[in-house]
DNA sequence: CGCGCATTTTGGATCGATCCAACAATCGCG
DNA sequence: CGCGATTGTTGGATCGATCCAAAATGCGCG
């Protein structure tokens, strides 16, 4: 059908294909097709007809090599099961969409290879900006080196330096201050923080939060906990918290699946969370409000992080030269049962979160 | 520093700028650049070190142009944030990039008109294919007109015609049979399944299993509700349950997320799951396991679908005029405790799964 | 009528890599 | 030495849209 152009599909057509059906040349063709106020609205209308008819595709990359952007962005997660990253991913997708890019979406495991192997193939394809959350261990030197490369680039969640860069994400430190002031304030003197195995700012920042909140009651931030971030690992971690010599009266997990793991794991050894034991997560997933008890935690809000960290880009794009932003999304502290009666004694059970 | 080609970034080696360097001809470092067995060692070395003198970057936007694939394909899910998607992405992206491709990634939200207008967009971007989650209510026509595109397409988890196309997922069907079996074998008569608001494959066919188990069984499949796929969606429908006239012994959730907010909306009510009350989940999540009681369900492994759904695809970009194929992922019944005692009494409490 | 001016339209050059046919260099061998 | 085969290398044309300077068109007015 149509034009015969080729033999089975791959004839696809060009502008050129509906210039000559129109009747008009390329150029105008081009002209109505970036909206210019140029073309006679009679002629816009023959053109646009004669596209749809023709079954017309606009290619993209074709536009590009003249010189232009690919609206094309890159977004790099650590761990895209992880419903936190997916959150995120989200947030991004709604903005970029909403601006008409379409984005390159990559898993990158906390693997710094892989992460390089990416960025480069995101490099080839002309991405005109990336969202990065790093992969830990990824050397600091990265941000500038993006930055020689000429590829604006958001950080998001994490970051390499503290000053340096664009950054969209929370304010970890401030949020474990709360969680941690909270915990205090309900009489526990001996917290502990059970974080993950890696290292990178987000936990440089809960940690940095947490011990700054008890250096304040003049307490000591010296039981911490390094697991992997999973709920099974949560869940084992409660036998070294209970088995200690000074045991503990609550902990902060590093993020919420720990902490409903840690629960888990306090309860099959007798110990009611929330009652017997106080336990904090950090997050605040879907799941936390339904958990038994439901959890204590900070909010994130990591959808909106998301969404920041794309319009951040956008901006950047648009103004490749204007001063590096960070743009922090405020948490807030959630409070449920989960630190509930712990260390005096509850009246009866504690109140059913909506 | 450089060759000094532009003014401050935009300035992009070029493969000229490399065959300059090196003494030779474009065609040379292209020939390179392709792995070309024509190539002279020595020649190959000199511009191998040319180009990372130089910083070159391989420009795929331009090698596209001239008749080639893009090595980029597009990944269309329905939610992101919902874990089962978020593992396909996962094993989408692995397989991906093993293969040198990068992954253009939408969350269409189940919104039929999104998924027009990304697919729409990809097929400006020139994407060489697309793993496609369909959205909702999108029209069975859109694999054909896909095929009209000569868009290579594999459906994943969702198909929109029983026998048209490429497709990837679980059998739904054979899974809901087995869950039905199990708690039938238990001696439960009265059985409801739990399912979203959506019409799509994955809900006929978890019915039409659920349907043709209790039949065999000259059970009726008459308890039927419909909510949204939330935990707490999950929590409320457990009142619904309780209320019915005859009131059913067991239900069977759409997945793991409501069969978990139905446990918990059951014991708020006093009836313990796995003792008073059997619950089957669905997709055996990370949390199924450490659900308290564990939940018995059948896992669809989407981590390994999302991984077939690409191998296809691959193959058929390949092939594009190859026989359609339908890679089914085996499921498997996981009995935990979520279904243990009900209808008889059972000796104290049920086993703790490892 | 001819000129200036505003409005539309146009063809050629261009972006950066690939394809292809042709060419250069080297070698074996009768 | 001449010829064909083999091995490397090359320049021109090409993909499809955009940029730009220039041309065509229409219109009012002295």
């Amino acid at each position: 059908m149509g034009e015969g152009a080729g033999d089975c599909g791959r004839g696809r057509v060009t502008l050129q294909d509906v210039a000559a059906h129109a009747g008009v040349s390329r150029s105008t063709v081009s002209l109505v097709l970036r909206e210019s106020p140029l073309v006679a609205a009679e002629t816009r209308e023959r053109v646009t007809r004669s596209m749809a008819a023709l079954g017309y595709v606009y290619n993209r990359g074709a536009a590009t090599m003249r010189g232009g952007r690919t609206r094309t962005i890159g977004l790099l997660v650590c761990e895209i099961t992880n419903p936190f990253f997916a959150e995120l991913t989200a947030g991004v997708d709604q903005v970029m969409d909403a601006a008409g890019c379409a984005t390159f979406l990559a898993n990158t495991g906390e693997s710094a290879d892989k992460q390089d192997r990416v960025l480069q193939r995101m490099r080839e394809h002309g991405v005109d900006g990336v969202i990065l959350c790093p992969a830990a261990g990824t050397p600091a030197s990265l941000v500038g080196r993006m930055r020689d490369w000429g590829l604006p680039c958001v950080q998001a969640l994490r970051h390499l330096s503290a000053r340096d860069g664009d950054y969209a994400g929370s304010d970890y430190r401030l949020g474990m201050e709360l969680v941690t002031e909270h915990l205090v304030r309900l009489g526990h003197e001996r917290i502990a923080l059970v974080g993950g195995t890696l290292n990178h700012s987000a936990w440089a920042d809960r940690r940095a939060g947490f011990a700054a909140a008890l250096k304040r009651h003049g307490l000591r931030a010296d039981i911490v906990l390094r697991i992997p971030l999973t709920r099974r690992a949560g869940m084992e971690a409660a036998a070294a918290l209970l088995a200690r010599s000074e045991r503990p009266t609550a902990a902060i997990a590093f993020n919420d699946i720990v902490a409903i793991g840690l629960m888990l794991g306090l309860s099959d050894r007798g110990v009611q969370p929330g009652r017997d034991f106080a336990v904090a997560g950090f997050d605040d997933v879907p799941e936390a409000a339904m958990a038994r008890p439901a959890l204590t935690t900070v909010a994130t809000q990591p959808f909106q992080i998301g969404g920041e960290a794309a319009s951040l880009l956008l901006r950047r794009i648009a103004d490749p030269h204007g001063a590096p932003e960070r743009v922090i999304v405020p948490t807030r502290l959630i409070i449920r049962e989960s630190c509930g009666a712990v260390p005096r004694r509850e009246r009866g059970r504690a109140p059913r979160s909506a």
